[in-house]
DNA sequence: TCTGCTAACACGTTTGAATCGG
DNA sequence: ACCGATTCAAACGTGTTAGCAG
């Protein structure tokens, strides 16, 4: 069993100290900082910045994200996107069919997905349409889903559609599979992250953030619209049985029925013998045909109704820029997901392309049949309602989404694509203040199972950051990844694990543009900028950030293990892959997010009416932010929401994109600019900021192939593997 | 009684091993 | 023995439905 005591290196770093430091100033997640400081070797600080780092970036290229499938999600948004959890784990569909641009070609780069509430509301279908019913329960343990090409180059990732079909939703708050944790009945919102790694030891150099509004959905353990049920039946290939002309049709299945009856009947009749009913003793065929025309009324109207053209989602203008900028910090073990990641990346890089492409052959199902134009706010009842909006915080109020948005234009009715509160609401504002528990606010990261993997484009890291010059420049502000990123150089992991990376891993270029269409109403939707306000404590100094202890254990070895100096919570590390039989290996990193919490009073969580205005959601507008931690702290003040007041000029209309916004800087990596928490900031989603910590201790290489490999065993067609960095330990 | 959740079900898709032929 | 194409069965994904719990 490879365990810490085999790489004592590897415990938890001195970023942990951070962590407590934080609690001390968030009592809501005492378990967080459970671990000694003392504990923390201080050979675990991260390395200085290389020679050759630039202390500052220059704005390069910006990196573009565009939502391929569009179409088909605003599709799904005009009618109010509904998405099936369940205990064992669901898809989402629509996937996240990305197509990513601007980056480095041979830097690394590390795809997150995420998925934060999009208010604090809980959602009842009422009358044909969702309605906000009550306050939204406590936030569940963040988790991240992590790409399983993660790390790849920027050339693979521009080469191919970038798809998160393999990440899974779960209503299973005891979820030990990685999946991504909701809750029933409540708005969530997917972000997507793109994040440099140009090392194994060191992520960073930018973080950029895609928000697509048209992603939004509610998720349910039963469908409640028949709307959505029809489109997902008709764009949904694993749902073919349940077309028109399936076998498993509401035709077909009321013509068995019938026969059921039929036949039920027929017994009866043979029992009471009857002898006037022998003749319609026949076979179902002929049943079947004779109640065709019967059922052909019901088959009609299981037909999935056409497209709605008020959609106002125009193909054309899907222009998506990064603009958002996530208010919910996201840590992220660093050193441990570049260990992990970079054999998942070597092992399943090509994997997802293949299954992709049956969801964009699907993609185009239909999309045609809606109208590029964006039906007027109207109280459709399919339609998302509006969400109470969170109240407006008081540092970040400029950074809150209603600047983003038009909040000029507050959407008194209830659009049928109404997404005010993913940008301004702030779940986690709510959630902290007020029923989120401590523990429950942790974040993690899932590692999708990949499918073997046959591209070759992950490459090891560890050349990537002494042969990619291009890695110093960075257009985009530098954000708040890896706060906690060690600088120092002088750390070196543990020469067997290098090895290994090395070996794995050799390319990782880094560029970063953020590219998203702009969504303005939506973001503005909220009058209340989710509060913003950092905490006392983020401006205080930077503490170095606990480094995420983790080991691998060898094959067969056991799927958890303690990890000395980790908090009691995180002393058990699941790997639930690493047993044959175990689904997905897990890790539980400490959620930082909390961090945020105490920026929020709890006043802001307060559940407010629907009734509060909400800004039309307004199509082909995404968010996304991007930043570069290499950017100094200068930069800092870009991150303020101020910075982010003039959103680009409303290319809503327009497919145009604009250069992502910078919500700040963060010299993670740069010793003459500690690390701020402070400009960490995220004007979209003040609450939901996605901050990485690297690891100095990444180094760690534990190589994933194998736990795929098991995986595969236990499961001959693994779908994806979940990697769970939270707090939470996985059982 | 209503609402929400779960498990079972049937169907279609996906995947990988087995098989076959060159 | 190797490689590629084909076949097949199992697992998986999906929506539906009945039943259960609160």
């Amino acid at each position: 069993m490879l365990s810490l005591e085999m790489y004592p290196s590897l415990s938890l770093g001195p970023q942990r100290i951070g962590d407590c430091f934080f609690r001390a100033h968030m009592p809501l997640f005492p378990q967080a900082c459970d671990v000694n400081p003392k504990a923390l070797p201080p050979r675990l600080l991260a390395p200085p910045p290389g020679p050759n780092e630039p202390a500052t970036n220059t704005p390069k290229e910006e990196v573009k994200m565009e939502l391929e499938n569009a179409n088909l999600w605003k599709q799904f948004s005009s009618v109010g996107t509904e998405m099936i959890i369940t205990k064992k784990g669901r898809r989402m569909f629509p996937g996240l069919r990305l197509k990513l641009s601007g980056l480095n070609p041979s830097l690394r780069y590390i795809l997150l997905l995420d998925i934060i509430p999009a208010d604090n509301s809980r959602y009842r279908f009422q009358g044909g349409g969702w309605q906000a019913v009550g306050g939204a329960e406590a936030r569940l343990p963040d988790r991240v889903f992590i790409h399983p090409d993660s790390p790849a180059t920027g050339a693979h990732w521009q080469d191919r559609t970038i798809s998160f079909h393999y990440a899974k939703l779960t209503n299973n708050t005891l979820d030990t599979q990685g999946h991504i944790i909701l809750h029933s009945l409540h708005r969530y919102q997917p972000r997507v992250h793109v994040i440099e790694a140009r090392d194994v030891l060191r992520w960073g150099g930018g973080q950029h953030s895609f928000v697509f509004p048209e992603t939004q959905f509610i998720t349910v353990t039963a469908y409640q619209n028949n709307k959505i049920t029809d489109l997902k039946i008709n764009a949904n290939p694993f749902a073919k049985g349940f077309r028109e002309d399936g076998m498993n049709s509401k035709k077909q299945r009321d013509a068995r029925q019938k026969r059921k009856i039929s036949v039920s009947s027929e017994t009866l009749d043979i029992v009471n013998c009857d002898p006037c009913d022998s003749t319609e003793h026949l076979p179902q065929s002929i049943t079947s045909t004779s109640s065709t025309a019967d059922l052909q009324a019901l088959a009609l109207a299981s037909l999935p109704p056409l497209p709605d053209p008020s959609c106002g989602f125009r193909p054309g203008e899907a222009a998506y820029q990064d603009t958002l900028v996530p208010q919910q910090t996201l840590d992220l073990g660093q050193a441990f997901m570049a260990s992990q990641i970079s054999d998942i990346g070597l092992s399943m890089a090509s994997g997802m392309q293949d299954t992709a492409g049956s969801e964009m052959a699907n993609n185009t199902l239909g999309e045609p049949a809606y109208t590029s134009t964006f039906p007027a706010p109207e109280a459709n009842s399919s339609s998302f309602p509006s969400a109470p909006l969170p109240p407006p915080s008081s540092t970040f109020s400029s950074l809150s989404v209603s600047d983003i948005s038009d909040t000029s234009n507050p959407h008194p009715s209830i659009p049928s694509m109404d997404y005010p509160s993913i940008l301004s609401s702030s779940p986690i504002l709510s959630s902290s203040s007020t029923t989120t528990t401590p523990s429950l606010q942790q974040t993690t990261f899932t590692f999708p199972t990949p499918p073997p993997s046959n591209s070759s484009s992950p490459q090891p890291l560890l050349c990537s950051s002494s042969s990619s010059p291009a890695a110093n420049t960075y257009h985009t502000i530098p954000e708040t990844i890896s706060p906690h990123t060690p600088t120092d150089d002088s750390f070196s992991a543990p020469s067997g694990l290098q090895d290994q990376i090395s070996a794995h891993l050799n390319n990782s270029p880094s560029d970063h543009s953020s590219a998203a269409f702009i969504y303005p109403n939506s973001l503005p939707a909220n009058p209340d900028p989710a509060p913003v306000t950092f905490p006392p404590f983020f401006n205080q100094n930077h503490h170095p950030l606990p480094t995420l202890p983790c080991s691998f254990p060898p094959h067969g070895a056991p799927t958890s293990f303690p990890l000395p100096s980790v908090p009691s919570h995180m002393q058990n590390l699941a790997f639930p892959n690493m047993h044959q039989n175990s689904a997905h290996p897990a890790l539980h990193l400490q959620n930082q997010a909390p961090s945020l919490a105490p920026a929020f009073t709890p006043s802001t969580f307060t559940h407010q009416p629907s009734s509060l205005p909400h800004p039309p959601f307004q199509p082909s507008s995404c968010f996304a932010v991007s930043s570069s931690f290499q950017q100094s702290a200068a930069s800092a003040p870009s991150a303020h929401p101020q910075n982010l007041h003039n959103p680009p000029p409303s290319s809503s209309t327009t497919s145009s994109s604009y250069p992502p916004l910078e919500r700040g800087a963060i010299p993670q990596f740069n010793p003459v600019a500690p690390y701020r928490p402070d400009m960490a900031l995220y004007h979209s989603f003040p609450s939901y900021p996605l901050r990485l910590r690297q690891d100095p201790h990444s180094s760690l290489s534990i190589p994933f192939r194998h736990l795929y490999r098991q995986h595969q065993h236990g499961h001959p067609h693994p779908q994806g593997s979940y990697l769970d960095m939270s707090t939470r330990a996985v059982f």
